[in-house]
DNA sequence: TTGTAAGCGTTATCAT
DNA sequence: ATGATAACGCTTACAA
C-alpha cells in the first residue's frame, strides 16, 4: 500500500506510469506505440518515466487485445543436429531484431508431429510456426494454427509437379539442390569416379529423398551408374556403421555422398580409423550444409553448401511479409546451393 | 456470423464451447484445470467438445489473470557453443514436459548483459530466467525481473567465501569441479606429464577463471609447477591458433588442459594437423564438457564431464520448486563432474 | 492531440 | 458442483 508510487518489487504499470507523468495511461500506451500520435516532448517524458520506473507494456495483454502475440513458434527435433541447432541460433538473432521471440518446441526423432504438440503450442498463439520437422501434412498443421499460415521447405525437383496450390494456404521455401550437386558429381568425375555411394538420412524424410533423388538424377544425367544406398539416419553413428557395412559387407565405393555434414564425419571417421583408407587418396567424400565445423581441420569436409544466413534472411521475410499481409496469397522465396571445395575430393 | 456454433477459420474461446456443452464458460475453464472439482462426466463433455472444436484456453489471457506466463526465459550468448546448444535443447524437452515453453534470447558474444535485451524480455513476463551468460549482476537482472528468481551457476572453490547471501534472492547451482580436475591431473601425471598448459576461455568469464583457478590449485597440491596460459575464448579457432603459438613461439608442453572440448579440438588439430605432434604419444590432451562428437572417433577425447541431462534435471527442479514456492530462500544444487578417459591420454 | 468507454479470453472470488 | 461478477493490463474504436 506504499507503494503507489510504483516504486519496490513487482512489476510497474501504465497506471503508475500514467500517474507520475499526469497523463492518462492511454498516453502511455500510445507512447510505446510509435505509430500513434502524441505530442514529442509529452512521449519523452513518458518514456523516461518509464524507464525510471523499470516499466515495459505487458505483451500478453497486448496480445489479448491486439491479437499479435510477437511469438514465433519453433518447432525442432528432440535431439537437435548441428545444422538444426545452428539455424534455430540465427533464427532467433534475426527475429529479435524484428521485435519477436522464438518459442522453442521439440518433438519426436521420428519426424513425425504430435498433436498433442500443436495443441500445445497454440495455447501459446505464436504469430508464425517454423516447423524443422516433416511429414507434417499442411491439413494437420492448419488445423491447428489460427492466424498462423505454415511455412514449408521444398525441394523442386524436374518432372515432379509443384505441390498442390489448393490445400490450406502455406508459404513456400524452395531451395535449388541441383547446382550445388551437379558441381559435386561434376568434380567427383573429374578426380575419376565411378561407382559413388549415398549414405542416407533418415529415409522417409523429404530432405533425404529430395537429396537421394536429385543425386540419382544428376549421375544418370551424366551417365553414372546409380549410386549404392547406404542407410543413415543424419546421425554421425548411423553413417559410421553404414560406411563400415558398405565395405565389409557390400563392394565399398570410390566416393560418398553423406546426406548431411554430421553423417559425412561418421562416414569419414570410418573410412579412416576403422577401414585403414586414405580420404580422398582411396575414396573421396562429399556432404550436404557446410555446418561450422566442416572446416575443422580433422575433417575439412567438402560439401553442398545451403547458405545457413540467406535461409534465415528468406525465413525472415517470409514470416514478416506474412504478417503485414495476412491475407495474401501464397508467398515463396528461393535458395541456391553450391559446392564448396575443401580437402575430402581430389 | 454464420459461424457462432465455432468450426472454420478463426480461433474457438471457451465461450463457444460452454454454448454446445450447454455449460457456463466457467464450466470449461475448469475442465481445463484439473485441480478444480467438476462433476467427471461434465468434464470429459467438455474437453470431447473442446476437442472437436479444437479449442485450447488462450495463455496470454491466463498469464494476464493467473500470474504465470509458463514462459521460461533463456538467454544465451550470440553465437551459441556446442554445449550451450545441447544444454537449451535438453532444458527444452524437459520443460515442455512440465507444461513450460522455451523463450529464446540472444545476446552479444562478450558475455556481456544488454539492458535493453533485458527490458525487452521482461515484456514477455517469463516465470523465470535463466542466462547462459555471465557478468551479470544479481542486482541487475532483479532490476528487470519482477516475480521472477534469477538461476546462478557458481563453482565453489575453497578459501573463497561463499557469495553473499544479502543481495537480491537468487537461486544457486553449485558445479564442483574438483573431482573431474583431480582425477585428470592424476592421470596425466600418472602417464609422466610435468609441464602443463591450460588453452583457456574467455577471459573474464566465470567458467574460465573457475576452471583455470582450480587447475591451479589442483596441481600445486600435486607439486606441480603452475600451467603455462595460453589465451583462448572457448572456439575452436582460437585454440588452434592458441595452440600454434604455445609450440612455436613460447616452450610448448606435455600435456594441454583446454577450458572446453571445442577448444580441445583446435588444439589437437592444431597438434596433429599444423605442428606435426602426436597425440597422446607426444602431447596429451583434456577437455572440459564432454559433448556429444567428443567420442567421434577424429577427436575421441578425453575430458571432465558435467552430466548434462543432470543438470538439466537441477535446472527443472530449481525452477519448479520456486515456482511453487516463490518466497522460499535461496535454493540450491549440486553437481558433480568426472572424467570421461578416452584416447588423448595415454 | 488527447481522453472515455469497451472489450480481448481467461480465472479468482464469492455466491448459490 | 456450478454460476455470476469482477478483474488482469492493455489497445482500439470513438468522441472531444
Amino acid at each position: 500500500m506504499s507503494d503507489a508510487g510504483g516504486m519496490g518489487r513487482g512489476r510497474a504499470t501504465a497506471e503508475m506510469v500514467a500517474q507520475r507523468a499526469n497523463v492518462s495511461r492511454i498516453s502511455v500506451s500510445r507512447a510505446f506505440n510509435s505509430h500513434t500520435s502524441l505530442k514529442p516532448e509529452k512521449r519523452a517524458l513518458i518514456l523516461r518515466i518509464a524507464e525510471e520506473l523499470n516499466y515495459t507494456p505487458d505483451r500478453a495483454a497486448r496480445a489479448l487485445v491486439s491479437g499479435r502475440s510477437h511469438l514465433i513458434g519453433v518447432i525442432v527435433p528432440d535431439v537437435c543436429s548441428h545444422w538444426e541447432s545452428q539455424e534455430v541460433d540465427a533464427l532467433t538473432t534475426a527475429l529479435q531484431n524484428e521485435g519477436f521471440a522464438t518459442l522453442l518446441f521439440k518433438t519426436r526423432t521420428d519426424y513425425s508431429m504430435d498433436e498433442k504438440l500443436l495443441a500445445y503450442m497454440r495455447g501459446f498463439n505464436p504469430d508464425s510456426v517454423i516447423a524443422f520437422v516433416e511429414n507434417v501434412k499442411p491439413t494437420t498443421l492448419a488445423q491447428f494454427l489460427d492466424r498462423a499460415v505454415p511455412i514449408y521447405v521444398h525441394y523442386p525437383h524436374p518432372g515432379e509437379p509443384e505441390p498442390a496450390e489448393t490445400g490450406p494456404l502455406h508459404d513456400r521455401l524452395n531451395v535449388l539442390q541441383r547446382p550445388g550437386i551437379e558441381q559435386a558429381v561434376a568434380l567427383l568425375q573429374g578426380y575419376g569416379a565411378k561407382r559413388i555411394a549415398y549414405v542416407s538420412g533418415v529415409e522417409r524424410s523429404q530432405a533425404n529423398t529430395a537429396r537421394e533423388h536429385m543425386l540419382r538424377t544428376v549421375m544418370a544425367e551424366r551417365g553414372l551408374a546409380p549410386p549404392t544406398i547406404a542407410v543413415g539416419d543424419f546421425s554421425y553413428d548411423a553413417a559410421y556403421a553404414a560406411t563400415i557395412d558398405l565395405f565389409r559387407v557390400g563392394d565399398g565405393a570410390d566416393a560418398i555422398f553423406a546426406a548431411n555434414d554430421v553423417g559425412a564425419f561418421g562416414v569419414l571417421d570410418a573410412l579412416r580409423h576403422e577401414l585403414g583408407l586414405r580420404v580422398p587418396e582411396d575414396v573421396q567424400v562429399v556432404g550436404f550444409d557446410d555446418i561450422a565445423q566442416s572446416h575443422w581441420k580433422s575433417y575439412n569436409l567438402t560439401t553442398v553448401k545451403f547458405d545457413l544466413e540467406e535461409r534465415v534472411r528468406a525465413l525472415v521475410r517470409l514470416i514478416l511479409r506474412r504478417l503485414k499481409t495476412p491475407d495474401a496469397p501464397a508467398l515463396h522465396e528461393t535458395l541456391q546451393t553450391r559446392l564448396v571445395v575443401r580437402g575430402t575430393v581430389g
